[in-house]
DNA sequence: GGTTAGCACTCAAGGGTGTTGAGTGCTAAC
DNA sequence: GTTAGCACTCAACACCCTTGAGTGCTAACC
């Protein structure tokens, strides 16, 4: 791979990209300065066109970049420059961040909603583990007959609620039981809670409190709503819509197949999270390697985002394989780092 | 518009809605047993056509019905064993409502997918007003410093929380004031309380118990949420994917349109709740009459849902204007009655 | 006077054909 | 190695023809 082929590679993925129609060879040699006649360049795209980078649609058309093409554009031929984000879009970022909402679930609609109307396509999230998040205060209030209601407020501001049913409990027992119960939940994860903490304050609580049996199946109760392995909601998908507008969307059963793909929140969601499990920040799946998903249509670039120091989710944009990925790439990791601001910095970097 | 124009009329779209292609003169002749030739049922068919019930696609194909045919053929025309549900169906709902969800959100969606996927087209529904749910329980708890919890359970079995910021308060004006509030809201609908009680209380409190003047704007925050004139949330709506399966939506344009609507809330909502206004119980709108809404291309069958007894809501199903309206009707009909009676039963009938 | 048969007419859909234009591949000359 | 020239390919479009379904009209019939 030369530079002169280099070069051709980089003219057709943008010029494809900006107009949307397969570039011929006379195309390149006028637009992009190569100072090479369209025959050379003819040759060098038969050559493209059997490393498998490009192809073309029909015999007599011109070429267009295929997966492969892409990858490898993204991989080694974008140029910094090209990510550079216009003066207003970076405005238009920093205005949003100033004034958007402080608690999280809204804090992410908010960035998907922005992400999507910035790119023209589909944004995705998905939310940290439920489980993950810590416990910052527990109360057990009686509510009637037999009935406690139990409040945990979690450090991402959520208030979850329970209602059990108990035995009968005095005032004394009750609060004595939500003092141990605070002193061992506070401060720890759902998570630990649920795993081997219930166990253990359970048996704490039968042998030396001397509280009733049933305390040990009520903190059962409590956690089992968090016991599944991956405890997230479903992934956020804002702007669906956008991707209707675009041409490649044109036939209906594409669209439908995608639409299936993207309500079935699984396929989202696994692959948000697969992403973020990559050692690399952003991540970028090319047409074909979304396939197994039933995506094949499509790109996805995603960028993890961070909650006090911790990879806790992704988030990202769905479009067509034919999209602007510097473009796209630079604005998801805009989007990305000022959230993770927003939630407590990331690792590396400051607050 | 005489007996047999009538017969004819309803041939024509009983022969459309199943076949999907413009019905002839010589299709009525031999399918349905008129004892006329075609020369005649043409003679009819072009009487029909200057009435506007029927229309032809272009100058040699057969009639379709008009928005206006099928609005003669709901109004006049379906008889009453067309509304007839097969036995498999009959079974299939009951045994649905037989072991579903207790819960109303619950038990809503579960009902929208059932009506989605019974139909093949797309289940809306609009839950009740918010505020029109009464009390059940009202609590304060402590959080921390200067930080008090305000817990409501509402009859419908959500439970509403409010964190609000406070002045320092002893535990015994506490207890007081949490009786004080319980006994005046405790029983009244949200709406109640939020118009004149929450005035008529926090006069009473600053009057009668001498309490923080602070109680007053607790009072105003907690409700605040509850002010604006509909409290609804979003409408549900299941199974817009089936709608790509139609024929009628092939075109991306018009695809873009509905879920556009579809995407706008208050679109379904607003046409949803007017339809619950309505003296009558099934409301059906044809084409056209969604056209305000750019859903011309659709068809709307919408039922009311009581809860213990009033009228809170509506269910329905939204699919092409060529529908099969009398079994539609017929399905809306059975599950919204099923939701009902699950919800404490409707006004006429028991439990 | 309503009903029917016969016939001319219309028009969408489908198949075939020809033209145009963009673009390629190949070859021979530079 | 590069380029000009030329033959070739193919989608898109327009055009034409045929077919078949269906109508509207008219004159005959009961």
């Amino acid at each position: 791979m030369d530079e002169r082929k280099k070069q051709i590679l980089h003219a057709v993925i943008r010029d494809y990209v900006d107009v949307g129609e397969p570039v011929g060879s006379r195309t390149i040699a006028k637009k992009y300065d190569l100072g090479v006649s369209p025959a050379t360049i003819r040759n060098e795209m038969s050559d493209l066109e059997e490393m498998g980078f490009i192809r073309q649609p029909h015999a007599s058309a011109g070429r267009v970049p295929s997966d492969k093409g892409y990858r490898y554009y993204v991989d080694n031929l974008m140029e910094p420059e090209e990510k550079l984000l216009t003066d207003a879009e970076q405005q238009q970022v920093a205005d949003f961040f100033q004034n958007c909402a402080a608690e999280m679930e809204q804090l992410f609609q908010q960035s998907c909603r922005l992400l999507s109307s910035m790119t023209n396509y589909t944004a995705v999230l998905v939310k940290p583990r439920l489980t993950d998040s810590v416990l910052r205060s527990f109360k057990l209030v009686r509510l009637g007959e037999g009935q406690l209601l139990a409040i945990m407020i979690t450090d991402d501001g959520k208030i979850h609620n329970k209602i059990m049913n108990v035995a009968e409990i005095s005032d004394a027992k009750l609060a004595e039981l939500e003092a141990v119960l605070q002193d061992r939940l506070i401060g720890r994860s759902l998570a630990d809670v649920t795993g081997s903490l219930v166990e253990e304050a359970a048996r704490h609580l039968l042998a030396q409190q001397n509280l009733l049996r049933q305390t040990f199946d009520l903190l059962r109760e409590l956690f089992c709503d968090y016991q599944n392995e991956d405890s997230r909601d479903k992934p956020l998908i804002q702007g669906t819509l956008n991707l209707l507008k675009q041409p490649e969307f044109h036939d209906i059963d594409t669209v439908r197949e995608l639409f299936t793909a993207l309500e079935t929140d699984d396929v989202v969601k696994e692959l948000l999270l697969l992403a973020s499990e990559q050692r690399k920040g952003t991540v970028v799946y090319i047409g074909d390697e979304l396939s197994p998903q039933g995506m094949s249509a499509c790109s996805m670039v995603t960028t993890p985002y961070y909650v006090n120091g911790e990879r806790m989710g992704s988030i990202g944009v769905l479009g067509p394989t034919r999209m602007p990925y510097p473009k796209v790439i630079a604005l998801v990791e805009q989007i990305g780092s000022e959230v993770s601001r927003k939630m407590g910095g990331t690792p590396e970097g400051g607050k």
